[in-house]
DNA sequence: GATGAATGAGCGTTCATTCAT
DNA sequence: CATGAATGAACGCTCATTCAT
């Protein structure tokens, strides 16, 4: 008698990943960095805390894992939409906001910006991590677009670093209203109306000066 | 033999709560509220930690009195200004966004909102006053500022509640920037550039479509 | 009303660290460092664990105390003994030898060799301390020894280093014995006899050849 | 079709107990039977850590295993040459000696001792195998060179209980002193001139008064 | 009012042991 | 026989809170 497909424990070993990465996601998100007990990350992936040690080999590398996991892969593609679009400026800027938005804040990585915000001071190797691999390529990736625009003429001359950065930060605290429970709330069905509005504000702020 | 004023002592005891909350102002911004420990607050303000509870019954009940004693003085005089200013929206928009960053930006305070954003699920009743004393008024404010704009057609049209939350969102993630060690940390003498940038930016979004 | 004495607790707390390091050497020289769990010493000590850590700042700290409490000082009195001696190389190793017997070997501090040999290997900085402050300074007092001897030729040509090792190697395995449970257990009895050939032995290997 | 020998794989079944037994020597000597982990062991011995407990149904019973199979056959070599030596006592004692060196000394086995003066405490059952195999039998044989030393006039009158265990310990400190790291750790180099050292110093400690 | 010694619950991490496959 | 994923108890260390003085 043979096992037409993989025994039980090794289909669970496979996926075990992705359930401890979720549940870590949610609760880091929930609770901040700090204030989550891997005992309940481990509950609400339905193993014992020790499982946890046979995937990650510390509390940092298990949220190393979940941003690398999550968001970084949303970075790459971001970056290639750059790369590769062939419309006008405005509609690639529309584009890539909407898309993060769909992909990002729409989900539960949304509540990375907030995390990161309030943890990095007690975690350097966790910031450091995250900066260079969200932060600094996201802002890369703005920037790449404004330059794009600044040289088809179809916005006005910015600074790229500086404007880069000012640009994404209401997408970011978009993010962070998305997970204040109290203070900033917002109503969740008037953030695409936030969306929109920003992408209109910013598109104005961006317009040559003679359109 | 009489005191015209006080005895040193007691002029010390009625000092107390403010040394108080200075220091744990100063260490709650630095290493947020979970990480910061009695001790270190109760040694920056010279007392024994027993003190402390004498004043304040428990850690969470002095970080809500940090809170409530730190920004809502000054959303006050925000306010005034927008009532009584008198020359362009352009100049108030200037003029109040230099004012607030001088007030708040370059003072400990800036601290605040990122505090906030990290505690705020942790603290409902708490974020329920922040919300209302300092995030809620600040945004009426700018929308006054706003409809004044509109009305005196130097802005074109926008949306009140929606681009005020929009506007201010860079100066708050400018204050977090501020407090930011790792992740998005900023050049401190770079911060009067994102000003001046963050002030052209929106003043570009806000102009109206003819200008 | 005045306090004619300390009060209670100032007094409990001068007394704490004498009474932390006592339960602490017996604890660990009855089961290792490693096998001692800080909640027992605590326990044995008549404190919560907590206490400990006002005391001392980790595990290893509280052990280099009980060390430098118990051992150091010694050493300092052996290395006295050597250096302001005035009668023959004889005289001088007898003595030397049955003090340090007498202060070691018969208290509980003579546990101290087994549980080094044991735990070395796994705590390196704990065995550089004790390297630095009792191995080699004893190695020295009798290196100093047998230089007085050889220089008085009172004692054969040996080498400094080497012999002055060896010598003290049987002292070490005295210590061990008493502590060993089990393996090369020796009635407590018959150390002294034990000591009193071992002087012999050490002495006939020491005198000069032609007595 | 026949098998001449056993198959391959049936070999390594019965090899696996030395083999395993073999590692767990490497892993005990070097770490101590406390942080030798059975991962270890069993990664060593290219089993999985399941297999192991199909030869020994716990860490203990491992470690029991790994004492009884190492040193007693040594022992009875030694007691072979003791009795059938034909020159003087000075020539057996310094065969003995560097026999045992090499057979013990210079070979993993020298790490028992320093491990059953760590764990003896823990495990008391196993401290008196290896009192009654190893430790007595070595003592009687030291005893049975000194006897007959005396008796051929070659060595001075000492106590063949006490001067056996004595004579033999600078032996037992240098096994140890070989597996020491951090604490008396000697250049490994130097141990021949310990050995050479050691030699004469107990040849003299033992010649007789009057040569 | 003020002190600071003492407490003890809580968390990250390790590893011997088990058992389904 | 052999595997290796899973378990859970254990321990070092922290720190908000208490209370005798």
């Amino acid at each position: 008698m043979s096992f037409p497909c993989k025994p039980k424990w090794e289909r669970r070993k496979e996926a075990r990943p992705q359930e401890l990465l979720s549940a870590a996601l949610d609760l880091f998100v929930e609770r901040g960095f700090a204030a989550t007990r891997l005992d309940d990350v481990a509950k609400a992936a339905g193993v014992s805390k020790g499982t946890l040690y046979l995937y990650y080999s510390s509390k940092e590398e298990l949220f190393k894992a979940v941003v690398r996991n999550g968001m970084v892969p949303l970075i790459g593609e971001a970056e290639s939409m750059v790369d590769s679009f062939t419309g006008t400026t405005e509609e690639l800027f529309r584009t890539l906001m909407r898309t993060w938005w769909d992909s990002v804040g729409n989900t539960k990585l949304s509540g990375l910006p907030k995390l990161m915000m309030a943890e990095a001071g007690n975690f350097p190797e966790l910031s450091a991590f995250y900066q260079e691999e969200v932060i600094e390529r996201g802002e890369r990736m703005v920037a790449s677009m404004l330059r794009r625009g600044m040289e088809r003429k179809e916005i006005r001359d910015v600074d790229l670093e500086i404007d880069a950065r000012l640009l994404i930060s209401p997408m970011i605290m978009m993010m962070m209203w998305k997970h204040s429970t109290g203070v900033c709330k917002v109503d969740p069905d008037k953030l695409d109306d936030y969306l929109a509005h920003y992408i209109e504000l910013a598109l104005h702020g961006l317009r040559p000066l003679d359109c």
